[in-house]
Parts: C-alpha cells; structure tokens; sequence
DNA sequence: TCAAATCTACGAAACAATTCGTATTATTTA
DNA sequence: TAAATAATACGAATTGTTTCGTAGATTTGA
C-alpha cells in the first residue's frame, strides 16, 4: 500500500503519464518544497517496491505508474473503511456527506446512483 | 492527527468508555497480538501528545479519548478525500458506493439524507 | 509476612519514510 | 576540448512508529 508521500507521486504519474524525474520533481513543487534527489529516491524506492515502471529514455528514464488508480484508490478506502468506520461504507458516506454542499450536478448523480443500487438490490 | 494504532486505540476508548492499560490491551487482543507494556507504551506517548487523558485510580490510571470521534474520523476522511481524491467528497462517495450492496435500511437513510441536502441547497 | 501479581517508567531495538549531500558518469554546448 | 548541465547512485541523517525487555514500586492474598 503507497504511503501518503508515494501517493502524491502516483497522483501525478496518473495524472500526466509517464514522466521524468525532472518532472516529477516540477510538478511536486508545486505542491510543497521537495529537492531534486529527494523526489529521485522516491522514484527508485517506488521502483524497488515495483510501485513504478521505467523505460530508459536518453540518458535517464521515464517513469509510469504501474497500478491502476481505480484499485489503489478502492484499497485505501477500504482500509479506511475498515480502521476507522468500523467496516460500514455506508457510515464513511453519511459522514462525508453530512454538511457538504453538494452542486445540482452532484446531486444528479448521487440520486441516479442511488437508482442503480436499488435496481442492484432487487436482483 | 493520530496514526493507524493510536487510531486502534481511540477505537476501544470510544466505543467501551475510559479504560485501564490492563482493559486496553485484553481489547486489542482480540484484533491482534500485542503485549501489555506495548499498549502501556502507546497510551503514555499518546498521553504525551495530548490524545487521551487519564485520572489515577488505585494505583494505575485509567484512560479516555479527549479527541471527539465526531472530529476525528472527519479530518482523517477530509485527509484522505485531499490526498486521493482531489478534494472532492463526492468522488470519494461514487467510489464507496460502487459495487456495495447496501440493504434497504442504508438505502433508506442514504434517501433521507439526499432530501436534506437537497432542502440545504434550496437555502 | 512474603511470594505473586500488577502497574509503571525507562530505554532501546527494529523498521520505515523522508530528505538531502556528495560523488560519479554521461552529455551538451560554448 | 573544457566547462556547465543532467541523471544517477549511494549513503547517511532525521524523524516517527511500533514493539518489548527489564527493573522498580506497590499491592494483594495465602
């Protein structure tokens, strides 16, 4: 499971494709302060890890995600789930909900989601 | 913000009331296998930093939450909705609720709570 | 009373995450 | 070609978490 910093990584790498650390490292300051190297070992421990793939490219790589932000996200969750909603997905919503303020939009499509489970729940 | 075992113990302290180092870890043991002077450990530190309090009684102590769980469990999911979720709750939401099976109880709350949002809107 | 148990303090080991300095190598460019 | 730049490797410092061992103090109960 990535930590928060490996995250913040992966969120770009999903975000832009595949990368260099040069841009990577960009990209990461725009977020928070981080060195050169610092960003570069990062990369290498998430490619020891078998977080990241590379393909040489000229002299250096190019780094690419390797898992699917669908399932990393889906994991997270449901380790949160799990630690700190007592395993009830329904109990995360009604608290992630309660005093948001959702558009229309949002609205929308919580409802037509709302639909599909209960046509899932009838089968 | 309290890690993953702190976030064990808050666990026990909210759901079973103050409780002594002894009571602690008997809990813990039914998720895993830790030994007593590690619980003692976790909640001095945690007594160090400001989550729990503790009154003496008899000779030891006996622990509570001073974190509300209300709060807590809010800033962890605002956390994690930043961090894997761009910041928006409702992402976060669609992908709790997808492939979940929810009964007709959840489903019947998950309603009510849309009719409020949508009366908050309104305002 | 004295042995067992209970509770606590202290410290340290083990591990992992994060950060960066320095050195090496290769490449560009002036 | 020599100097600047770029990419990498390596290692180490720092910090935080989790886990226990050991030892001291206190209480209990046989």
């Amino acid at each position: 499971m990535p930590t928060d910093g490996e995250m913040e990584i992966l969120q770009i790498l999903w975000k832009y494709g595949p990368c260099t650390v040069k841009e990577v490292n960009f990209l990461m300051n725009e977020k928070k302060d981080v060195g050169y190297t610092t960003s570069l070992k990062m990369l290498q421990i998430m490619y020891e890890k078998g977080l990241v793939d590379r393909q040489p490219v000229g002299k250096g790589h190019r780094y690419s995600a390797i898992l699917k932000e669908r399932q990393v996200k889906k994991n997270l969750l449901r380790g949160m789930i799990d630690l700190v909603f007592e395993g009830s997905p329904m109990q995360m919503v009604l608290q992630a909900l309660g005093n948001y303020k959702a558009s229309p939009e949002e609205l929308r499509d919580l409802k037509q989601l709302i639909r599909d489970m209960e046509r899932q729940a009838k089968k």
